[in-house]
DNA sequence: ACTTCTTTGAGACTCAATCTCAATAAAGGG
DNA sequence: CCCTTTATTGAGATTGAGTCTCAAAGAAGT
């Protein structure tokens, strides 16, 4: 599906109107698959001489991941980030504390023994946060 | 070793001064094992006539984090919990959506696998955040 | 085009956490 | 014990991400 038919999708069910605004905050999450915070999302698109204001990059954030086309990622910073989630298969993340960057990881395993230890503690899972904080061993990380 | 003498160790240490204060936002955080955000710390403290500041519980626990005393949890809703970590063995967190408590999880294939993961993708782990959050199937809870 | 009801934008506001700086208090030496 | 040096404390100001307000603008149906 085309991203403008699901965004239209989206709204249509949540009983809300289909703007330019919204389709472009839609449009700027889906032109990276980088993890970037409601600011940086702003600042791109101020840069390309689409003024939408913070209140409606936030509101419509909000709107996307609830309806699952974004995922909000807690680094622990203070600030959320925002991944593309349309057509992308789940993972987790592993952050370098010397560059920032963020590598995505998924093991199969892991998913079935962390459902396995919910059961056991008498929970049903909606959602999990795992993430890995460490050094890369890439070259050009600083600190090597 | 007793809790004085751990506090007077690490603030040694680091050469900082052993204070009154310091002493007391310690002692109230090894009073239980509930996890508090400094607030609750700070009420705590004041419901008990001892008067620290809201600046002083965050710059002592700063320290007590550091130094491996304490343990800060973020859980995602904007505000740090923390536990005592003195003799406690590593843990990680499930939160129920509904009533929001807090159960503790460990599982050491869990831990393995996370290495192996980390090692696969080239990173050494320094420390990790793997929460799970859902409903728990306790009667008392909301929502049964 | 008209009406209704939602959305938008600018800036005020919130809230956890951090910072500022004058007053206070450790720690070590004499 | 007092003195000096240097760190710590507290009250309140500040920060920064995110949310809220409300008048003006815009979507969608008739």
């Amino acid at each position: 599906m085309h991203n403008t038919d699901k965004l239209k999708q989206i709204l249509h069910k949540e009983n809300l109107r289909y703007t330019q605004q919204r389709q472009e905050v839609w449009d700027e999450i889906c032109s990276t698959n980088e993890h970037r915070d409601a600011e940086d999302i702003y600042n791109s698109l101020r840069k390309r001489q689409t003024n939408v204001s913070r209140a409606t990059v936030y509101r419509t954030i909000d709107v996307l991941v609830k309806n699952n086309l974004v995922r909000r990622l807690d680094l622990g910073d203070g600030r959320s980030r925002f991944e593309n989630k349309m057509g992308i298969a789940h993972h987790d993340h592993i952050v370098c504390l010397d560059c920032r960057k963020i590598v995505e990881f998924m093991n199969e395993e892991i998913e079935e023994m962390q459902e396995q230890v919910a059961k056991e503690m008498g929970f049903e899972i909606v959602r999990h946060v795992h993430q890995l904080f460490g050094h890369c061993l890439d070259e050009k990380c600083p600190n090597k």
